[in-house]
DNA sequence: GATAAATGCAACTTGTATTGTTACGTATGC
DNA sequence: GCATACGTAACAATACAAGTTGCATTTATC
């Protein structure tokens, strides 16, 4: 598996709870499916449970599920949970050159790129779990 | 210094050069100020001159300069120069799950992540490599 | 022409962040 | 009590960007 794979995770495991929201999943059955390790799964899906998209329980028939209705998780809920920063914080890797350009660059370029994360998420927003959840999906009609 | 500062390196070094849009800068020079290392330097200016933003000259009294007005060039040309992609492909690593609800997810979360990734481009147009040059700027006053 | 100074480029090393793994503690239901 | 599952810490493996070295090539100057 490759860089920055959670939000993949996270999404893909989101969808097929939509599809079955009643359904208790563990770690080890969503770890398996998403050909990774149970661990990965119960990292990712805990930021999710942190942010209440997700509810897990412990013990015999423990597992995950969904903590609320898939049409009101949106995928900036998940991008945030998951404390994803694809913009902000792209250029600002501190190391202040100490020079008098910088000062006007880094306040000026990090208003632009603030300005541009509030749009995404605010996009992301718009879509919800159940907006990307196929409507034709095997996996829920079988 | 830390990951994905080519765009910080780029923009600090198109600013100083919209100061002095005459003066040549060795990759030596701009490393040396930039706090890296000449061959980091080429490897990204290489990428602006290859989009046809900075020309550069080899030789004795080779070295880099602004291949177009500061005025003209913009975030997003600077942008995609570098190839950088922080939208999308956040979420597209490969190693498709086999399963019904990927498809449809990958689908339809690649065309958000791409209207979005248009929206951000659009926002670094409006912005120049002027317009981030600070006013009062010591360096250009010297 | 010889020399010095610059880019261009390839190969390698280093550093760091993410992912993967192992191990163990804790909670829960049978 | 025991099996099963999460929670978490510690460590190993991996991927990728940045840094480094070396050398060929180009160009101005002597």
């Amino acid at each position: 598996m490759k860089r920055n794979s959670r939000l993949s995770l996270a999404l893909h495991t989101l969808s097929h709870m939509a599809g079955e929201p009643g359904r208790v999943r563990t770690s080890a059955d969503i770890a398996d499916h998403a050909g990774t390790n149970p661990v990965v799964v119960r990292r990712v899906l805990g930021k999710l449970r942190e942010a209440g998209l997700l509810s897990s329980e412990k013990g015999h028939a423990g597992g995950w599920r969904l903590a609320r209705a898939a049409d009101s998780i949106t995928l900036a809920d998940v991008y945030l949970a998951l404390d994803e920063r694809l913009v902000s914080g792209a250029g600002s890797n501190a190391e202040p050159y100490n020079c008098s350009v910088e000062k006007g660059l880094q306040t000026r370029v990090a208003k632009v790129l603030d300005d541009i994360e509030a749009n995404l998420v605010e996009r992301l927003r718009e879509t919800t779990i159940t907006d990307v959840h196929p409507s034709s999906c095997s996996y829920c009609s079988s």
